[in-house]
DNA sequence: TCTTGTTATGATATCGTTACCAATATCAGG
DNA sequence: CCTGATATTGGTAACGATATCATAACAAGA
């Protein structure tokens, strides 16, 4: 019963063991140059017997810390969970603090940016729709705050940025949904004011066309990326005379709304219908049957942008890095190929 | 256009401002006594006229940083960020790590665990059903390391545990049905492996019983607080001969299931049917109409489960405290008086 | 007046880390 | 063998905050 709480190793306590000097330690703990091969391994082994772990806030200490601002509105709230937990794992890396303010517990969205700014923060990191407002943006420089854009999909020259092709995104589901034979392909169309419903339309649009399919306009519905308009949405698409084979919406709420319309109206899925979403939030696989998505990696998108915030927050920063996040298809349970 | 990053004040240039020393100024900050008022007052003027905010992470490395492990299971992925929110939180304003790993990621819990240990924490928070696991809080005591549980039904005497009454919040619920004049209510009972799902039970049965109402057998169903289960546990209670006028299911997940087979059944919420759910997740409002549920206040029980690790983490820390969460009934449009 | 005790303040050391600079080792070219 | 450049190391001083101890001030009791 050993009560004794083990007191975590120093670098000074990897230095001594491995008989340097604890710079020395340190600048093979950070991977600098100018370390002899043989001493970067005798240090890298006391590292492993030690199971010495860097004290990430006292390095922050030194190295100067910053205060990255972090909006979020919770819209997206299904991805929310990745994208705290992607930030929060790199900002402790990094040894910054992260200030978190949901954008919606003000009555504009600029007034949580002012709160940010006035708490001192160094940048902020913008998610959609307030990467795209230029009022905003526009403000954030007066007071010399930079701000990285997260998942717009129309980055800006020159300004950091970390994004998915969402043009791309779309492309893969058609694609997908037109491989397994669907001719009759409906879309549900997310909030305009979101610059990613706009290019996951086009996507959807282009794919179709250059397939030689035409998009007939009753089968693009509104659907406004929530639940509720995803119901009106698949009211109207399923009780089309001619009903669609498939239905593809811009995001995995919109779909579960299809998802839910369509078991009630007594369709099976997928013999009767093909559903598609997009952004494999925890919905996805909530729903029965799970949903054929396309997963963006929020996590390591939020991890970029808090490593980009904390560049642009530094004075020798360098601005207007792009970041675009891998997109992958995840073929589920509710896509098939279309009723004969 | 100021690119003057202004540097952040720090104690010593509020001690400098207010013309004492920065020991006394770490006084003030911190709420300690023996500062006379005169001083103190000159001190927050000078912190006011700084816009000093302390520096968490520096605090930390005097005060000795303690790595915090967090679990999860993506079970109750719904609460998820608001778990995150206040745990983060609250690390950021301690100057803690936390260190997060995800238990459904390992072949065992215990496994899970022991990767945190590994990673030396001092102390864990562990979620349901983790924190009832006798041979989990057995393989972490004889490791020395403390562990904070967080949502049991069930809270240790002795041993430091943040939680709500899930009986009482049954019992609200309940009685909120009955109230609006429900007779025949039927329940949705979630996964008998959480303590929770066992005290909701009862709390719904006492409240039956104490109302004079019988609970039919047959209005009892399982549903395992997933979509999936609720989907049946619905399917069952609404193809009864003498179908419900109320279903309470332990979990907003469920709720939503059930709202799912009542609309595919053709029944108007909350004319026909009434819906009540617990938690007061995301899909609470994401359905339609939106749920009466219970909230719990997850963010702040997060938090204080933080305070308690570091706590316990520390070497003097005290043990055995017991944080209870406030519950509030949140009245939606899903639930109304039972139709004539 | 002289303890004695309590309250109020400051000086200094320290936390774990890295920045900065000085010192030494090494090597190429003459 | 020397010269100067470059690679490799260590010493020291920070970073921002607090713990600890010492000191100063003041009041109450002997």
């Amino acid at each position: 019963m050993s009560t004794q709480r083990r007191q975590a190793p120093t670098i000074h306590d990897v230095a001594q063991a491995a008989g340097v000097s604890s710079m020395t330690a340190s600048r093979v703990v950070n991977g600098y140059p100018h370390v002899r091969q043989a001493v970067r391994d005798k240090v890298e082994e006391a590292i492993k017997t030690l199971g010495y772990r860097p004290n990430s806030l006292a390095r922050a200490t030194r190295t100067g810390v910053s205060l990255i601002g972090m909006l979020y509105s919770n819209a997206s709230s299904s991805n929310l969970s990745n994208y705290l937990m992607g930030a929060f794992r790199q900002a402790s890396q990094s040894g910054c603090q992260l200030l978190i303010e949901p954008s919606q517990a003000h009555p504009t969205p600029a007034q949580a940016v002012q709160k940010l700014v006035d708490a001192g923060v160094g940048s902020v990191i913008l998610p959609p729709p307030l990467c795209d407002d230029a009022a905003i943006l526009e403000s954030l420089e007066k007071a010399g705050v930079g701000a990285v854009s997260f998942a717009t999909a129309f980055p800006r020259e020159g300004a950091p940025a970390v994004f998915i092709d969402d043009f791309a995104g779309a492309r893969m589901m058609t694609r997908h949904l037109i491989d397994l034979g669907h001719v009759d392909i409906a879309f549900v169309r997310g909030d305009p004011a979101h610059s990613t419903a706009q290019r996951r339309e086009q996507g959807f649009r282009e794919t179709m066309a250059q397939a030689g399919l035409t998009v007939n306009d009753a089968y693009v519905a509104d659907g406004g990326f929530s639940y509720r308009g995803g119901l009106e949405a698949a009211r109207h698409l399923l009780n089309l005379r001619r009903r669609p084979s498939a239905i593809f919406a811009a995001n995995d709420d919109m779909a579960a709304a299809v998802s839910a319309v369509a078991h009630g109206l007594g369709l099976s899925i997928p013999a009767d219908l093909s559903i598609a979403g997009f952004d494999d939030t925890s919905v996805a696989t909530t729903v029965w049957p799970e949903l054929t998505t396309i997963r963006q990696p929020i996590a390591d998108m939020a991890a970029s942008a808090v490593k980009l915030a904390m560049d642009l927050a530094r004075p020798g920063g360098e601005p207007g890095v792009h970041v675009q996040g891998e997109l992958q298809l995840i073929e589920r349970a509710s896509t098939a190929a279309p009723p004969r």
